[in-house]
DNA sequence: GAGAATAATTACCAAATGGTAAAAAATCAA
DNA sequence: TTGATTTTTTACCATTTGGTAATTATTCTC
């Protein structure tokens, strides 16, 4: 059950015979998280890699007076701080859900017992690597586009996140003010 | 000799024995470039992974008529299209020579050979996560930071960078123009 | 459902940055 | 070295974005 939602979330990555899953799921616990739930404060160190099974989950860091958003993760995705997990220090950010939501989470301890095996083997590396292009993507629109393209963008990636997620976040995660998003919104074209 | 200077470079990151590192030198080529000799084009695929011994170089992204630098690197440092590498698909980066420089090059295939001993997979796995850190907190920077305190931040993590980086690339590395980073270096305080 | 709290919109002006252009400085190449 | 090329600086104005504040809309709570 479980293990099919996994194989199926990570077959696009790569493919792993139904028995290594159940063995991932094994060591996975379910969790549900409040809209608004803290899951990691700021100053902690990551102690799980969560895995969402429904609802969404923001990253956050704190900047003079608002929070600044740099993530947002839906369904079928995976969601932690993921810095400190693998340095094992504590870090400024903090990880929310935005939405109630049921995930299942695995600890760092069982996660790297899981890379002696295949299975974890292949899903850390393609966490860190997959982790990385992302972000080098995130950079890359930050230093090419404008605003309004980083909207649009967004939105492609996520027709629904204006339904789900507070523009407020959005605008955080463009580099923005909630009121130039709201300007970039309203204007024509 | 090369595999004492890799252990060196290594070592901040985890401990490996001289004998790991005399076979890692093994697969590795030397190679030399001049200054702004293109290490890898536009649009193909990275083949290789780049170790830095002596100069430096620059990960480029052409954007309407200038270029963006995504990432700066020196000596004992590694650099390539580290997507491209990963996805073995063409991106539009372009890797640059800054400065005359003498490199070690690994191809993929190599590479990937490695990681079938332990060396290699440590490597792969403190490249991946390095990487992923080190985007994530330019990302943090890009969002959380004004254009003067980035530069100040860049000057810290690279003292000697005006000397050895042209400003424009730096000026495109920070998100601005280079007439915008010369109002900055040039206003009081 | 009513009132309170939070979020989004709008307007206004200030500040930062971009774009064009020209001059000065530095670098490159014969 | 000298002239050509490129880079950096400076100046000017236009554009974008930020900050404050007031209004409207939405959401939350009892």
């Amino acid at each position: 059950m479980l293990a099919e939602f996994l194989k199926k979330s990570f077959d696009k990555y790569f493919n792993a015979p139904i028995e290594a899953w159940e063995e991932f799921s094994e060591l996975c616990e379910p969790i549900s998280f409040e809209k608004d739930e803290i899951i990691k404060s700021q100053n902690t160190t990551e102690k799980y890699f969560y895995f969402i099974i429904k609802g969404s989950a923001g990253i956050f860091l704190w900047k003079e007076n608002n929070f600044v958003c740099l993530d947002f993760a839906f369904e079928n995705s995976a969601c932690c701080d993921y810095m400190s997990l693998l340095t094992k220090e504590p870090t400024e950010l903090e990880v929310v859900a935005l939405e109630k939501s049921e995930m299942v989470k695995i600890s760092r301890e069982n996660f790297y017992e899981l890379g002696k095996k295949s299975i974890g083997q292949i899903i850390m590396k393609i966490s860190a690597e997959d982790s990385f292009i992302e972000k080098q993507k995130q950079q890359i629109e930050l230093l090419t586009k404008s605003s309004k393209e980083r909207y649009e963008i967004l939105q492609r990636k996520f027709p629904d996140i204006h339904q789900r997620i507070a523009q407020k976040h959005i605008a955080s995660y463009l580099g923005i003010t909630p009121q130039s998003l709201s300007r970039i919104r309203n204007t024509a074209n």
